[in-house]
DNA sequence: GTAAATCAACCTTTCGATCGGCTGGCGCGG
DNA sequence: CCGCGCCAGCCGATCGAAAGGTTGATTTAC
């Protein structure tokens, strides 16, 4: 009548959770889920989701820190710090496609969230700073010669991250696809063009 | 006591409720907004709706077949059959553009859709009936030795979609760019890159 | 014994949707 | 050209279901 032991049943913790709540997020939406559906993904009582938080949206929040956290982290490496700007650029594209692939169901909240609640709208502005950030370079390389100068740094720094945050709406993990290829296509379409070179 | 005349009022027929509806959606989500907000927007009561239509699912249905019939129809135009692959392509991207600005709304409420009832998996599968049309003119550019060939058709044509279709997500009606503007950016950007010529 | 992890029952609020009734403009018969 | 019935449009109250969340008991590991 008891309960398999407890080595069996390998107990939740808040991060794993955590886990198991953004795949769902990223299947439903937020909104469009419900804690009894995290709880059924868990195979769990709805009710023992509660012992490792406080909330629904406090799930949102963890998910969207590691997000953020990643992203912002990134950039800091030298990578984003040094070098010429196009360089950096280069870079930070590389990096953001790396890092959307291995947390993409996290950045796939991040960049869905519409600010509903006090924790989205902040995640909004975390997120606002960091295109802030990526703009600066993107100003630099136009400035320096590097990327061409009649479009405007605002429209140019968007479409970058309209292409390469398209990979959360398409990527799925056991595609043929590495991490590396999507980062060398999109950095190729990106700065070269599809064009054919001739 | 007695409500305003009717001229004063200019009572709402069908596609005026959809209107409203369709821009709360944009801002809120589909599953982020009840009837209740709905109706707050209109300045009408929540049971009025339902004189409008049948249900909240039916308001995302018309919402989507707005967004759905133009980009179809678009596709049938002549610049999209006649002449070089790379030509319609260029053309597609720059229609696409132009409906996503005039219908921005009902666009943006079809690209988040997340298939979690019968209408958002039908809008789903028509969507991607658009999407392999345009993996056709793609394969067919690159056939011609128009587009480079050393990136996958489908990953080049998601990335197309992926920085055309970001528009949604950025573009206030009442800034500065206009249509032609952003459509000859986003041309420029996908085909001939950002990196200066020299 | 204590703390971690879970369950089962229950609470309150909000959700989408329904119902019956009210009102004012318009069409139609006389 | 008058009067009256019809109906589009809306209101207010209400419904059952589902939502997020609470409580208290129960089991297992240490």
């Amino acid at each position: 009548m008891g309960r398999p032991p407890l080595a069996e049943r390998s107990p939740y913790d808040r991060d794993r959770v955590v886990d198991v709540a953004v795949k769902v997020f990223t299947e439903r939406g937020y909104d469009g889920t419900s804690m009894a559906d995290i709880a059924r993904a868990l195979g769990v009582h709805k009710s023992s989701i509660y012992h490792h938080v406080a909330s629904k949206e406090q799930l949102l929040e963890e998910a969207v820190k590691r997000a953020l956290n990643a992203l912002h982290g990134m950039l800091a490496e030298p990578g984003a710090t040094e070098g010429s700007a196009v360089e950096r650029l280069r870079y930070v594209v590389g990096r953001t496609v790396e890092i959307m692939v291995r947390q993409l169901p996290e950045v796939t909240v991040l960049l869905r969230i519409r600010g509903n609640t006090p924790t989205e709208r902040w995640a909004i502005a975390r997120r606002r700073e960091f295109d802030r950030a990526v703009q600066r370079i993107v100003a630099a390389a136009i400035a320096d010669g590097d990327l061409r100068s009649d479009i405007d740094t605002a429209l140019v720094t968007r479409l970058i991250f309209g292409m390469s945050n398209s990979v959360t709406e398409w990527y799925q993990p056991g595609g043929r696809l590495s991490a590396r290829d999507m980062a060398g296509a999109i950095e190729a379409v990106i700065f070269e063009g599809l064009r054919r070179r001739t």
